[in-house]
DNA sequence: GACAAAAGTTAGACATGGCTAACTTATCTA
DNA sequence: TAGATAAGTTAGCCATGTCTAACTTTTGTC
């Protein structure tokens, strides 16, 4: 059975949201604009629907916060980015087109699937 | 440069329809809502958008042909389909979820993935 | 501390791609 | 060939995700 899954655009601002707290402290909507090429109204609506959907907590004007399901997201979407990327190089592919591509393929990969490009990865390492 | 490409939707009618004609003799649009699980309604409404983007010929009531550059698009497409559904096997996924993956996928794979795929599918055969 | 600049929000518009209900046209069948 | 059924269309609605213009809040600087 298809368990009802997050929408793509969900998926990308949880995995950003992660990285940002990360790499920078806290996440910020300029920097979510600019990380994903669009404009600033457009990431308030979204990080408003991400609230309602129980993903994101957060004030107006102040910084982003995952919830716990939130943070549950982010890393499962993270992890399978990494693979996916990790996969595409290991074909041969330069690193941007990897990134590029793989931004879009991730939302379509399933289980079964990333535990194949797991797999293959796992054999590439060997062959060399 | 990225050039702009056709939506997601535009490619799977496309492909769809060339594939009815080939194996039904038309498309109509009933099968093309069954095939892609949509209402009639919204079959008509995207056959329009098809038109309008001249990837299509057809007049009301009546069957839908493919213009030269309909055609085009449904052999890239199809193609591309092809190769990500054996890629995706040649991994050791099941016919279904490869079908499935690919639906999703095809679209996000660039020109330079497309020909990865195509070379470790070739290497997969000589390792039979 | 005032005020300019940067960041964020709100309001309102638009494109895309779905849907249902109601109608029209084409096809089949008695 | 009439009437029933199937196929297709139209109208109008909705959700998603994008934008610009204008406004508000926060931050940084003198
Ligand atoms: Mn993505
Ligand atoms: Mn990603
Ligand atoms: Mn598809
Ligand atoms: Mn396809």
């Amino acid at each position: 059975m298809r368990q009802a899954h997050e929408s793509e655009m969900a998926e990308d601002y949880v995995e950003l949201i992660a990285e940002l707290i990360e790499t920078r402290g806290e996440a910020r909507p300029v920097e979510i604009a600019e990380r994903l090429g669009v404009k600033p109204p457009t990431v308030t609506k979204n990080i408003s629907r991400l609230k309602a959907a129980g993903l994101v907590r957060r004030e107006p004007y102040r910084a982003i916060f995952l919830t716990d399901s939130g943070q549950e997201l982010a890393e499962a979407c993270r992890q399978r980015h990494r693979i996916v990327v990790a996969f595409l190089c290991s074909l041969g592919i330069d690193e941007e087109t990897a990134e590029r591509d793989a931004e879009g393929i991730e939302h379509h990969v399933s289980e079964t699937t990333l535990v194949a490009f797991g797999q293959a990865l796992k054999q590439s390492w060997k062959h060399e």
